[in-house]
DNA sequence: CCAGTGAGTTAGCTTATGTTAGCGTCGGGA
DNA sequence: TCCCGACGCTAACATAAGCTAACTCACTGG
């Protein structure tokens, strides 16, 4: 009944739009990003995309989904990628892990997914663009990659539009009127964010959001 | 290490709009619920409020929010609602269970919240209330209280519309042209499907996708 | 018996966002 | 060097969904 993470830990590379894991196979093992980002997605048969989960550099990819037996999503390189693949060993359907952080990582995976879904449904367009980059430049920061309110942002705007659920235009248009306003700054793939705070004014967060 | 589900199971009663957890509580329990509904739930500033998870009889409430220490979405009754409550003993973060398929109905949720997701990102009105009637139908046939093609709904327009994203206007509106379409009846918080394979059709499903 | 409340319904109008199309720039590959 | 495809950007127009408001129909409680 007691699981462990093996020890395996092969390096391993991707480029964009390379599959990391693809949909319907049983998920034997986790990367570990160490540089470069992915997403998880889902493609509508008409060719709309929903994008269900970033990861970037330190990110586990993905814990939430490792406890199921088949995944319907894949999981896709965004930019060129290095990573370890760690291997599991997965008894039952329990997952242990008694080395890392793995609980804590799930917990924010939950709740990302829980703010990516109030974003989705109830926010408006400028709101989801404040919340999302916001969101990425923290994760950035926490990850030593920020550097002052500064952070790399490798995501084309159609990537930033399917995990908004906007549309590339409307993104490109938002963002515009954000920029003119001076609340942030989005050029050449590097974000810079003026004022901390008034971005999150306009992320319409709630006083217990994190973030 | 090992943790256990520990044998304390109180039977509790709620009426509509009671709590059965609080935002920022340390969840020590989780709830089976007997009869009734519940969601999970969050409130921005303004009232605006979006659903973010559905509780019929039958599902435990909630597996994915007892990975994290504290959360910050309330659970509040719909319904009358009778249930079990099952204290846990969590230690470090980590949750074990021998008993019951915990694990299967983790995986559920995250599988289920991965489409409401794609839903609210990328899918119309229409496709939105297939997908979670749909939903509802089959949890709601797999837990027994179906009858053919007919089940119980007890949710409000209203309630409908924080959960998919929509306005209760436009819930109705559409909800009125699905009738109209003879793809679905609902009167009187009961759901009548007589052709699953349309409203499979309408609600924008992949190949893959359960329900 | 009536007043009050919550829910469903409908209409008219408004608006945020989608759609389509076109332009310029950049960088990589032949 | 020259394509060619991604990408960012913009404008004009189209539409799905939001907003407001009113009316009805149960229910419930006093």
């Amino acid at each position: 009944m007691l699981n462990q993470i093996a020890a395996s830990e092969d390096l391993v590379f991707f480029r964009p739009h390379q599959f990391l894991t693809r949909e319907n196979e049983r998920p034997d093992a986790l990367f570990d990003i160490v540089e470069g980002w992915a997403c998880r997605h889902r493609l509508l048969s008409d060719g709309r995309r929903q994008i269900t989960a970033l990861y970037l550099p330190g990110d586990l990819c993905d814990p939430l989904w490792s406890l199921t037996s088949t995944c319907n999503e894949p999981v896709v390189a965004l930019t060129n990628i290095r990573a370890t693949r760690r291997t599991l060993n997965v008894a039952d359907g329990y997952i242990l892990d008694r080395q890392k952080g793995f609980s804590t990582r799930l917990a924010e995976s939950v709740e990302r997914q829980s703010n990516w879904l109030v974003s989705l449904g109830r926010k408006t367009a400028v709101e989801r663009l404040a919340h999302l980059l916001l969101e990425l430049f923290e994760r950035m920061r926490r990850a030593g990659l920020a550097y002052g309110q500064q952070c790399a942002l490798p995501l084309t705007q159609m990537d930033i539009a399917d995990a908004t659920g906007l549309t590339a235009v409307h993104v490109n248009r938002t963002l515009q009127s954000m920029r003119s306003k001076g609340v942030l700054e989005l050029h050449s793939k590097w974000l810079r964010i003026p004022d901390l705070g008034a971005l999150r004014d306009l992320a319409a967060l709630g006083p217990n959001d994190a973030v």
